[in-house]
DNA sequence: ATGAAAGCGCTAACAG
DNA sequence: CTGTTAGCGCTTTCAT
């Protein structure tokens, strides 16, 4: 590989030259130019970005940790960020947590061994805590996006609001008609899974309808999570008659659930959930759902950490956004068929 | 930021010291090793990869290049190379072409200037036969997934058969009696379009059946394009009674578009494609596809770089995986309803 | 407008 | 078992 010196000992300059042209910093006669640009060209010349990042003391790459990029929410909030990232010239890093505190952990210090600019992050829960500490000290920039941690209120974060949203479903089911709704929860320790449960149950209570406390399942935010739940809520003495699902995944899951049991949707049990599903809302619209704009979450958390990184931020800013109610035929009906 | 002096100063040893015990190579006494570690702990010492990598001429890092991740076939690829990578202690950086060659070239530029160590890569099509020499001319091993690239046949590949994949396809349609069959042809110069493009022809062809030329679109492999091809579909004079398309993002789009025109799937037409949508046929196994294993060729295409970067690999391989006919309601009716 | 010297933080190679 | 020297490829600073 040809370095600096090489360009610069073809050209007939000092390296100092070539790094001016390369970077179009400082003054270089049209001349010296020219028989620059052609050096580089004749030996095809990339510059070295490790011994540039050395010296200058950034990367240009930007880290992105998300539970599962495999869950359409979070590939929509990637690609906002990996878009935006772009056009401000940085690469982006791509970690999946698996919502696992070890793993993100683990990620977060590859990535600041790594010198990341900075680091936009979907924390597993609230335990992220000392990883948030640990970058501070590092001095990181992060946005926390979709979800904040408990005791964490000095950092950047873009969101949604999760109680308006788990109303707006959940007065939908109420204005069906349905009183004996299951709540399908999410890890407590995630503050959207706190904030919807939480929305649920004033909404259920405003509504002037009695919890009972034997329609809420608290399963991850997964697949297998949502197929549980729909394991124990198909087992109930008296079945619900509607569910909502704190999350996509877990919607998906429980939809299978139902449909392996030969349940129908929403004949014998409506369902809805936060996050839409969206390739899947395109070729079927199916699922009753909250949209969080996703992708606007990943631009503009990259826009706060490149406001933050400019330097002349200093007060946490929170980006609330809002979500929509989309209804769909998994609410109401028009039959469904499932084999 | 603690250097590595900082930690030697504080150990009371030589630098040297410190990184042999941080990475383990050499032999450091029991008792000067613990005083490493305590000072490292105090610090909270983070040894830098910038560092490290320039001296080292390896960074440890892959470079992945997808057309979109937003389509889950590259999801889960995606994911696939971030979990193998993971395993081998190698970070990813994510990068979308979009399809469009000239973006594809700038971040191949930008992932040899910061000296990824290899590089994943599903090419736009064959346009980046030049990148590809570029790559090879700056040593960096590539393995291609999903697509060939004309004229290139010296580099590893991961894909599966797209001849046999789509005759499973169309002789499902034939079995089901259909004769008038549309192709939505994707970009002819990207392999697997060409692939699947020829095997319907031949397959159409081997049954006996004449094929009209005006059933033929070609679109790109964007939902825009299924759309396309919906329009142009539906303007036939005489329509087809089902439409194979080339793959999932185009069937998506497709769909779509009947679905505003009001044309019910399979009762008016039938409909399959090339790849799943796999979030959308676990909420609703709609679309009759030939499933890929998505999640194995990331893998796989970790696995054989690995190995090319062992340096004992020195012919081209590929590995070709079959696909699955996974047969669903969008081609054997029952009803399917939609408003 | 151009160059020389120094150094970013680390490790390879050698010395002891 | 430990330290010294040199250098990875570039840019910053200071001269000229």
């Amino acid at each position: 590989m040809a370095r600096i010196v090489d360009v610069a000992e073809r050209a007939g300059v000092s390296p100092m030259t070539v790094s001016r042209v390369l970077n179009g910093t400082g003054r270089v006669s049209p001349a010296t130019r020219e028989r620059v640009l052609r050096a580089i060209e004749e030996l095809n010349y990339v510059p070295n970005q490790i011994a540039r990042s050395l010296v200058q003391g950034h990367t240009n790459v930007l880290g992105l940790i998300i539970p599962d990029i495999t869950n359409p929410f979070f590939t929509t909030i990637a690609r906002g960020v990996e878009d935006a990232a772009r056009k401000s010239h940085y690469k982006v890093l791509l970690c999946n947590s698996d919502e696992d505190p070890k793993k993100e952990r683990e990620y977060i210090e590859t990535l600041v061994a790594s010198k990341v600019d900075a680091l936009v992050m979907a924390p597993v829960g609230d335990s992220s805590k000392g990883s948030l500490d640990f970058l501070q000290s590092n001095q990181v920039p992060v946005v926390l996006v979709d979800r904040r941690v408990e005791g964490v209120d000095d950092v950047d974060l873009v969101t949604s609001d999760s109680v308006a949203g788990t109303r707006a479903l959940v007065e939908h089911l109420l204005g069906l008609g349905h009183r004996r709704i299951a709540l399908v929860a999410g890890p407590q320790t995630i503050s959207t899974a706190r904030d919807r449960r939480r929305s649920f149950l004033e909404t259920v209570a405003a509504a002037g309808v009695e919890h009972d406390p034997s329609l809420e399942v608290e399963v991850p935010y997964t697949k297998e999570g949502g197929m549980m739940a729909s394991r124990t809520i198909l087992e109930l003495p008296e079945r619900p008659t509607a569910v909502f699902c704190s999350n996509n995944a877990q919607a998906v899951g429980l939809v299978l659930g139902f449909r392996q049991a030969g349940v129908r949707i929403p004949d014998e049990i409506a369902v809805c959930c936060f996050d839409d599903v969206e390739l899947a809302s395109m070729l079927d619209p199916f699922l009753t759902v909250t949209q969080q704009p996703a992708y606007t979450f990943g631009t503009i958390a990259v826009q706060l950490l490149l406001e933050r990184m400019e330097g002349n931020v200093t007060i946490p800013r929170r980006v609330v956004l809002e979500p929509t109610l989309t209804i769909r035929r998994s609410t109401i009906g028009g039959s469904t068929k499932r084999r």
